[in-house]
DNA sequence: CACGCATTGCAAACGATTTGCAATTGGAGA
DNA sequence: TCTCCAATTGCAAATCGTTTGCAATGCGTG
């Protein structure tokens, strides 16, 4: 990746992304410290296209904006989303934020909005006991047509 | 497809399926039947390639499945199901069946199991009322380790 | 039984994602 | 601060799921 133009690292993120990357011997470059602070300012999850489009002017290629958020993924730093159009997407976890979210998807432009709460926990409890499976989650999404759309 | 030793159409299904087919100048043709009674057997969602593969020896084309499972939805005889693992799934929808449906997915062997009741309607209507969007739907689906698996 | 439009097979096109490899670059240690 | 090497990147090709164009084939109506 171009050097992008000094600037500050006054982030908390990109320190607590180094200190977590040093103690598996990776490496804080340049490109993956412009994803993370590319998926920092949007909260909705992006898809690696939209983050690739969205990175400064001296870009990196697609291919390593699909490493990185691998790599960040496994670092527990963003969550994987899939809407079923056909493509993965990637939002940031903030600190000691939670990582459990819903979404309300217009199916017509795309359109993402964040639902607080979650009362799937109740009934995941009820399937986790009649079920014998062991680590279980949830994925729970809505889909409409959003008011500009209508 | 290769004419497969005459079989009889016993099943209501493929009846149904012909009416249906009619009604738009569509052809009841010997993939179209095959492909639905695959689903029929097999009450786990499919994808287009492991049906192509549950298909009798002289079995089509994988471009027929994938256009017939088209048609077949576009007619509210299938369900499209995508759990996240980067391909869509299909399940027939039985007569008077209730389409909606949630599963339990082992994120090792992807067994699918299903989940019979819902309580996620009352969360929706919330949902709707705030938001704004029309013609709100949901996905839930839960992922663990299966028996099998653990 | 024949004819015409729907359907199929085949192969190529496509978009999302992954991967091999040589060139480049962080960052630990001198 | 400089060196060295493993980690990382760019680039291009490979993969995977899915779609599509087109000529050959088949269903179903007359």
């Amino acid at each position: 990746m171009q050097p992008v133009a000094s600037k500050r690292e006054s982030d908390s993120d990109a320190c607590c992304l180094h200190t977590r990357l040093r103690r598996e011997s990776k490496k804080l470059t340049g490109a993956r410290r412009e994803i993370l602070r590319v998926l920092e300012k949007e909260s909705r999850p992006l898809t690696n296209k939209e983050i690739f489009q969205l990175l400064p002017q001296g870009r990196c290629d697609l291919a390593t904006v699909y490493r990185s958020i691998q790599l960040l993924k496994e670092l527990g730093m963003v969550k994987k989303f899939v809407f079923g159009d056909g493509s993965a997407r990637f939002a940031f976890i903030s600190e000691g934020g939670d990582a459990h979210r819903h979404h309300l998807v217009c199916t017509r432009c795309q359109k993402i909005e964040e639902i607080g709460e979650c009362i799937v926990r109740e009934l995941e409890e009820r399937v986790v006991a009649r079920s014998n499976f062991k680590a279980v989650t949830h994925r729970l999404e809505f889909f409409g047509v959003c008011p500009a759309c209508q």
